[in-house]
This record gives structure tokens, sequence and C-alpha cells, in this order.
DNA sequence: TGTACATCAGTGAACGCGCGTTCACTGATGTAC
DNA sequence: TGTACATCAGTGAACGCGCGTTCACTGATGTAC
């Protein structure tokens, strides 16, 4: 009664048992530990212990390993494609490339796990789905930004001798890299990558991508 | 005879081995299959299969399958490394950004496996040295572009308004993140990631740099 | 309202498999006398 | 120059272990009559 760090978990079914609270528990720790050492490097006992359920529960609710590596793959990157589509209306308006990096800054901040989960996946195409969301991803967010691009450019926003599918990268790169990086910017440059960093690096980003380093 | 894809091998020691092409064709087997899939999901089956030897040999070679890992971070980040501070000196002269965005870029499209191999070990800290890469490699590159991002401060070439702890991390990404994220820009965008790219790179990436995006 | 039963959430021991690793061995090569 | 032997490169079968996964089961909960 006294120690609820071990329920006492009795054989049978819980009594007041919440399946919500134990496939986001499971979801939830499969986002870190996937995200920090990759799918292969986690076994089904030690995620099932960080969130404090049974291994045998990956299988009850998610069916088997790779149906919940898809199952946050699904939840995560696919939530923060459809926020960033949404907004697509936004962008028409003017600055649309300071808007959509601000947006997707903010994101990835929010969202500690997403960059390196999206990178294992899509940029190292390290999962197993490539038919799937190698297509979906990327498909989608270039069309979402060679759109913004070409407004920009015919706007006058943008120079006309840069290449669009090069400053396509650049403008991801510039976004997205710093998260990417987090463990080395944290442990060898001694920044740490929390809010605070983000709003920094949202007015540097935005100022270099446009008016670049020289005076 | 005639078949040479399979020498017959027969018990005993061969005639004529060549110690070093076993090393090497380990340690090349291992560069690709490990930046390409992750040193877990890399089975020491698979990998000598790829290799043409018997997985005994990574023991026989370098004692455990750890040991083959570290032989090939030496053998690739610490070259590299080595190669960037020797070339310190040529970064004395004008425009020493420049000169270190070729060096750098050109480094990573001659070694494909080499942005993904930094990036497991030291960027996700998936490794299991961080008392040893994780200081050694980001401090001494931190080392190397921070002198040299202050000297161009000093000399008037860049803006005193960036942040340059931030600005190193633009100048990193910048070079680097084509290179990581090569599956998405080839099967995303078409864009084969090869010399042709990196040329075309190396001019895109200096000036997006140094002018920026406005016109 | 009680009762009988289906369902449901979850357990925990066990399964087979592939993993990294070991080891007794084989026959070619190098060396000493 | 021959011969005896140590060394050396490599084999391949086997080891134990931890992995993902399965399954018989338990007892609480929901439902039908």
């Amino acid at each position: 009664m006294s120690d609820d760090r071990k329920p006492a978990p009795r054989p049978g079914r819980p009594p007041e048992s919440d399946q919500r609270a134990v496939r986001e528990a499971l979801l939830d720790a499969a986002c870190r530990l996937f995200s920090r050492h990759g799918y292969s490097a986690v076994s089904l006992r030690s995620l099932a212990g960080e969130a404090g359920v049974t291994p045998a529960m990956v299988h009850y609710y998610f069916g088997d390993k790779h149906g919940l590596y898809m199952a946050i793959l699904e939840a995560t990157v696919g939530e923060a494609l459809a926020d960033l589509e949404a907004a697509d209306t936004d962008f028409s308006g003017g600055d649309a490339l300071g808007a959509f990096m601000d947006r997707y800054i903010g994101m990835l901040a929010t969202n500690p796990w997403l960059a390196p989960l999206i990178y294992r996946e899509v940029l190292l195409a390290e999962g197993k789905l490539p038919a799937e969301f190698l297509e979906r991803f990327p498909t989608r967010i270039r069309r979402l930004l060679r759109g913004a691009l070409e407004v920009a450019v015919q706007r006058g926003e943008i120079r006309r001798d840069l290449d669009l599918d090069l400053l396509l990268i650049s403008l991801i790169g510039s976004c997205v890299f710093p998260f990417l990086a987090r463990p080395m910017i944290e442990q060898g440059l001694g920044l740490p990558v929390d809010e605070a960093f983000a709003e920094r690096w949202r007015q540097h980003a935005r100022r270099l991508f446009l008016e670049g380093a020289r005076p």
C-alpha cells in the first residue's frame, strides 16, 4: 500500500485499468528510446521496463515491435506534417519563408525526439518502409517548400541566381541541423538546446539565411 | 579453377594469403554497413559475408565486434580530423572560412560513409565511447573553427552582430547536411549526390553563407 | 435484483532463433640445425 | 640441402545468451436474462 513504485502486479485483469495510459506509456518510451538509440538497439524488455509494463504488452497493443514503430511514426511524423501543411495558407502572405522557419523550428524544439526520429527513418533510410515514408514525407515537404520558394523568387524576395533545389536543402538544413546535432552542441559547445536556444536559433537562422554573414 | 567467386575454401592455412587484404575487406564492409544501417543492426555474419570471409575473422583481427568498430572510427574519423588540422595553416590566409568549407565538403564527398558514421557516433551519441570521441572530435573541430571565425570577425569579413557559437553551428551544418540527407536528396529530389553535386554545393554553400538569399 | 457467462486487460513462463563469441582443428609457411 | 618443428591464417561446428514472440492462464469487468 505504501510502496507505489511496484504496484504489486497480481494475476488477472487489473481493477480500474486505463488502456490509454498503457498505450501512451509505451508510445512515449518508444519515442525516447528509438530516437536516442535506434530501432534495433532497443529491446522490448528495456522498452517495457521504461514504460513500467510487460514486454507482452507490445504485442497486445501493437501486434509486434515493428507495429509499435509504425505507430509512433504515424503519431509523431504524421501529425507534424499535417500541422505544417495545415499552416500552408499562412505562408501565402509576406515573408512566407520566415514564417515556415519559425513554425518548423518551433515544432522541432517542442518535440526533441522528432528530428532524430525523422532523420533515422527518412534521411538515413534506416527503416523498413521506404515505399511508404520515403515517398510520402520528402514529397510532401518538397511540394510545400518548392511552392513557397518559387513565389518568393517571383516576388523578388530571393535572388534569381540561386539554384532552387540547393536552396531547398539549405533551408531545411538550417532549420533542422541543431536539433540533429543536439548532443554535440550540448556536450561539445556547452549550449543547452532548450526553448531559449530555439528562440535564439530562430532569429539567427532567419537572418543568416536571408542576409548572409558578410557585413 | 574457372570459378573464382567461391575460391573453394579448404581447411588449413591458405597459400599466399594476404593479411592486409582480409583486414581491409572487413574494414571496408564495416564502413559501408555500419554507416548505412547502424552498429547494432549489422550482424557479424552479414558483415563477413559482404567481405567474403568467415565471421570468426572479426575476432581474429579485431578481438570483437566493438574492436572492429573502433578500428574504422580511428581509421576514418581520425584520419579526416588529422587532415583538416594539418591544413589549419592554410586557413590563416584570406578567406579562411571559404577554404575550410571547400576542404570539408570535398572530404565528405570523397568518403560517402564519413558523414553518417560521424553523425551516428558524435551527434547522436549512439556509440559506446562518449568519453573518448565526444570530447575529442567536437573539441578539436570547435577549436579549429572558433579561431578562424574570430579572425574573420576581426578582419571585418563577418558581421559583428552574429553569435559566434550559432554561426559555428551554421557553418558545420551548411557543409555536412546534404551528405547526411543523401537518401532524401537522391530519392526525394532526384538529385544524385556525386562529385558534380559536391562541386555545385561548394559554390552554393559558400555564396549563401556569406551573402544570404536576399537580392 | 441476482446470477451466469462472455469479454477483457494483463501475466509470466516458455519457445525457437540468430546473435556474438569460442575453440579444437587443419594444412601452408617460416625457421633452426 | 633436408628435416623437424613452431608458427600462422583461417575453418566450421558449437556454445550460451538475449532477443522477439507466443500462449495458457487469471481474475476483474461488462452484459443478458
